[in-house]
Order: structure tokens, then sequence, then C-alpha cells
DNA sequence: TAAGTAGATGCAAACGGTTGCATAAACCTG
DNA sequence: CAGGTTTATGCAACCGTTTGCATCTACTTA
């Protein structure tokens, strides 16, 4: 037999308010009639029915979250299992729940989106990607509905948002390599259109600047996110003349590539040429020889996420309205 | 201004009886009122409260899932984002939603799963993994509770699961190397005790005794789930005298492992020894040799759980408790 | 000891829907 | 055209909590 409030109140023979108020620590109760009905709670095994509760509390204690169509596509990357770990660890120190939808396409997500929000099961949303104007931040900001961005959202002082940090990353492979004497670092880069291509970009600028190295254009590369394009360009870059020393690269997979030409070509990894990846995947560790490559914290990404997104719903007041989370270096044997 | 029922009431000039009548079709309302009601619903721009209607209907259209404390390990493994994206499809096909969280080991995969049901937010549980006298399989069966659970539980034929077709699988790619003329095959799988390993070994001498095969234990080989157990395990068949020309194994990382191996002592892959891994991770397509690998439909296998359980919760009759999904082999490099 | 105050509890409405039952209107049918 | 049936609608209770307000009791304090 189902166990309500009011069948506890029967038994301790008071009131449902009464025991509602028992429940979430009033101050308007008594300490005696308290102890007795978490007693008696106990005794029944009565366990408050959440649904009724955000009726009534109109706030369901749940943030909402959409799996974007990328998710699909790489596999290579364990960011998205991280992030949701990240995410419902801290939901759960915060006794807050997630409901999970995913999406086959841009459009779809606006409407899972829209449903989301409609439907009133959420009281946040956390979006995982950011579009060029995104039409999910637009629809959410219109609304003035709580959310929060992983990535660098364009009007970065009006929402919440957690990135990773980028530029510093970059700054600290391109650092890393010149103190480790190398001289002509080539750039492989994803679409320059994105921005984590312009803030890796910066950071590996910001190395040579520091260094006084002249930025050499003909040795900055904008390639795909795939091995192919890696390996082709490389190749391009190789038979150019160009000398080069080291090539950072803003993805493992590029990288993968990237090592490949560089051997069949005759190259020696390290010695003659340095390689770097980025996200250390899987893969890093494991290819030969193994790459240095750049972790990100995707858990802690998640995590940090849910924590900005509560803090603002329970009308804290923020010091910031955005999150970095720090990367790690993770150096491996492509790499002098 | 949030505009509930009573809203759309109002304006239509009815009683919110008839709105909510109207919304899900019921035939006591006229086709008239009907589409008078769906006007202004559009034109108020009104959304039922999910919630609410969750208190009433007594079901809140959702299912619980609980990402295992092992997701956090298995990195290399796309498994848990497909088994989510494939559940997030079935749902979102039948209008229901994820509540999803997430637990460090068994004891709070238990809680998890407790207090999902006592708070009576979902109708249905979907288990991720079985282990060996299942705590919460056994709490889900006391409670009555509706459940699903991927891999192949104790009590199979009172509870519903899903699984890969292991046995199949493994038959399937001890066939093909047979069929390609290879006689010594060594199978090198994960701990007995697991179903996986238990039914993937079946496959194995299930192929075997079709073609008249002696089994040898001697090259049968009990290994940990990494690339190092695979290294030395292969390492010490190979200088045990033991003439093999194929190794099958149980995952990608251990047919790493024992790729190494091989070619540290010598042999070639794949004209003298062909080697075989299992659940087609990013490595296989990019390791040297490319290996050939069993590619695991984790989408479908989300797919496919989440229908049974709706299935089930209404009261549909099932033909079968269970869903096999079907494996694909993915020939690459590595055997001939 | 009377008046005032603080503390503990209950009542009843509210949250936003659903639904069994009663009823009114419209339609048959002999 | 009276009586019966069908069809469309409304009323009110209900789902399980929360909470503002009223009430009651007991304790102060002059």
């Amino acid at each position: 037999m189902k166990v309500t409030i009011k069948e506890v109140a029967k038994y301790a023979e008071v009131s449902p308010s009464t025991v509602s108020r028992a429940l979430k620590n009033s101050p308007l109760i008594s300490q005696g009639t308290k102890e007795r009905i978490n007693e008696i709670v106990k005794e029944l095994g009565y366990h408050p029915n959440e649904i009724a509760r955000s009726l009534a509390n109109k706030s369901s204690h749940t943030l909402g979250m959409i799996l974007p169509a990328s998710a699909e596509d790489s596999l290579i990357n364990p960011f998205f299992t991280q992030f949701i770990l990240g995410v419902t660890r801290y939901l759960e120190s915060q006794h807050y729940s997630l409901l999970l939808s995913s999406a086959k396409n841009e459009e779809e997500e606006l409407q899972q989106i829209t449903r989301t929000v409609n439907s009133k099961r959420v009281d946040g949303i956390i979006l995982m990607t950011v579009r060029e104007n995104d039409k999910n931040i637009e629809y959410l900001m219109e609304n003035k509905f709580p959310f929060v961005v992983v990535g660098n959202p364009k009007k970065r002082d009006e929402v919440l948002w957690v990135d990773n940090n980028n530029q510093k990353a970059m700054f600290e492979v391109t650092e890393e390599l010149i103190k480790t004497g190398h001289k002509k670092i080539a750039f492989l880069g994803g679409s320059k259109k994105l921005k984590v291509t312009k803030n890796r970009f910066k950071g590996y600028m910001e190395a040579l600047q520091k260094y006084n190295i002249q930025l050499d254009n003909t040795i900055v590369l904008e390639v795909g996110f795939c091995e192919k394009e890696g390996y082709l360009s490389t190749q391009k870059l190789l038979k150019s003349n160009k000398t080069v020393d080291a090539i950072v690269t803003t993805d493992d997979l590029i990288a993968y590539g990237s090592m490949r030409a560089v051997k069949e070509l005759g190259y020696r990894i390290p010695d003659d040429i340095s390689i770097t990846g980025f996200n250390n995947t899987v893969l890093a560790q494991y290819l030969f020889p193994s790459l240095t490559s750049v972790e990100i914290n995707s858990s802690e990404l998640g995590f940090n996420a849910a924590k900005l997104l509560l803090a603002s719903l329970s009308d804290e007041l923020l010091n910031e309205n955005f999150y970095m989370v720090k990367t790690q270096l993770i150096k491996r044997n492509s790499s002098k």
C-alpha cells in the first residue's frame, strides 16, 4: 500500500502540515513532535512524492540537457560521457536530477529545448555546444529561461558559460616546444570559424611573441577534424621545402594523420620533428610514438556547468558568470 | 503571464475538463469545440504542465537510468554515449523522457535506484550492467518495479533484458578465420566469471566443433581487460613453443597488446598470425595493421532496451522478454 | 490575574491537471 | 409526441505536497 504524507499524519495524530514541517526542519515545530514524526516516517517507510512536491513548489529540482547531434560522430572522444558524469555528480550532491534528451540535428535541438522548457519539467538547461548565431541561446535568452553553455558564447557577459582554457593550453604547448629548442613550429588547426580554433591559435601566437619568434603564415594551416586531412596537409607542408621542427595540432586525430605523413617522408619523430595533439583521446597513449597531448577535464567542465547554473538559480550573487577549467599538458614521446 | 488550462477554458468559454478532453482527443467531445479549443491553445501558446499531468496520471512518462561506476574507466569505449543516444531516440518517439543519475560504486548505485523509485519520478528503470548476484535486480524484483537490464541476468525468464549476441559474434569471427585457412586459433578472453566471456567462448567452441577442430585448452587464456595483459600473455603463449596461426580476443585493447607482442617476436600480421579484436573501438581503425573487430551496436541496444520496457509498461503482450542485437564483423587488415 | 506575546498546530486553498458521474440538449423511434 | 437513447458538457473530487493565516495553548510580565 502506498504511504503518503496523510498516512504519516494519521499515525502521528497530527495534520499533514505538521508532517511537512517536520520533514523540512521548519522552525515552526516543536522538537518533540518532530522526532516522533521522523520515527514514524522511518517505520512506515515514507518517501515524499517528488512530483507532488514539484507541483506545489513550482520547481522540479531538475536540470535539462540535450545531447547534440554531434555526439554521434565524436566517437573518439569520451567527452560526452565524462561531461554527463560531472554534471550528475554535482547535481546529486545538491539533490537535483538530470533530464536528458537527444537531437538528430540543430532543428531538433531547438524543438527539444522548447518542449522541455514549456513542459515545466526543468528549472534550467545545460547546452553542451555553442554555434555561431546559436538559435538555442537566442530562444532561451528571449524567454529568460536559466541556462549555461559550454564554450564561448557570443554575448559572453550576459550568459553563464564554462570552458576549458584553450588559449592557455596552446600557449603552454608552444612554450614547451620553444623551450626544448624548436624554432619553426607549424600550426595545424580546425576551421578558423570555430572559437576553439581561434583561441588555440591565440595561445600559439602568444607564445611565439613571448619568445620573439616571427609568425610565419605559410606554416599555419586550416584542416578538417580528421586523420586524413592531417595527413594530406602535412604532406603538402613538408614537400613545399619548408623546414619545420615541430607541428602543433588542435586534435589528436589531426596529429595522428600528421605523424603518418612525417614518418612516410622519412623524418623521425621526435628527433627531426616533434608533434603534439589535443584532447588527449585514447589514441594518444597507444600511438607509436605515444602522442604528447592536452588533457581536457570534461568531467570538471560538467561539474562546474551544473554548479554555476544552480548557483544562479538560487539567487546567489555570482562573482563571475563563467568558469574556466584548467587543462593539462601530457608529455609523451612524440615531442622532445 | 503563465497560461494554464483554466486560462484556455476561460477564453473558449468551456470548462477545463472540456479543454483537457480536447487535448487528448477524447471521444467525449464534439469536432467543433475540439477545433475551436485547439485554435485557442495555439493562440495563447498553451503547453500543459507535465508535472501536474504526472501527478494526476500517476505516471511520469519518464524512465530512469544510472550511469554505473564503470563508466568512468571505460574511456576507450563510446558505449555509454551511444547507448544513451539509442535510449533517448526511442523515448522521444514515444514522448517519454529520461532521468539520468550516476554512481561512484555499487553501493551508491543501489542508493540511487531506491531514491529514484521511492520518489516516484520514473515509471521504470534501465540498468546498464549486470553483476553476479545483482543487488539492484534483487531490489527491483522484490519491489515489483518495472525494469530492463543490459546483459544476461540470472533469472533470465523473469526479467526483461537486451544483449548483443556475443556467442554468435564470436562464432562468426572464428568461422571466418577457419574458412580463411587458420587451424590453430588461440582464445584470449577476459575473466571467465563474466557472462560476456562465457558466451564469446561458447561461440568460439561452436565454430571449432562445426569444423571438427579439437579444442586445445593450452591456447585458451584468461587475461585482464587491458593492453598490457594482452601483451604479456601473448608473449607467454608464443614463447611456449605453441604454434598458433590466429589469435581471437574479446576486446580491442587485448588485441592491441597481443599485436605488439606478436610483432616484437618477429611474426608478421596477418601473414604469420591473424589477430582479431572485439567491440570495434576507435583504436581498431587506426592501428597498424588495422584491426579486424566486431562492431556492437550500442545505440540499437539502448533503443531496444527502452522499447522493451515501454512495451511491458503498456501491458502489451510481449512475445519475448528479451531482445538480441546483431553484431557485425568488421574485416580489416589484421586478419587474412 | 488580566492582558499580551510567543510557540505549536490545524484549516483550507493552492499548484495544474484528470476523470467518474450527473445533467442537459439533441436525436430517434414507434 | 412521449419516452428512451445518444452525445456533449460541466461539476467536483482527486493526485500528494506546501504554506499563509487563523487559532489555541501556555508562558510572560506588570
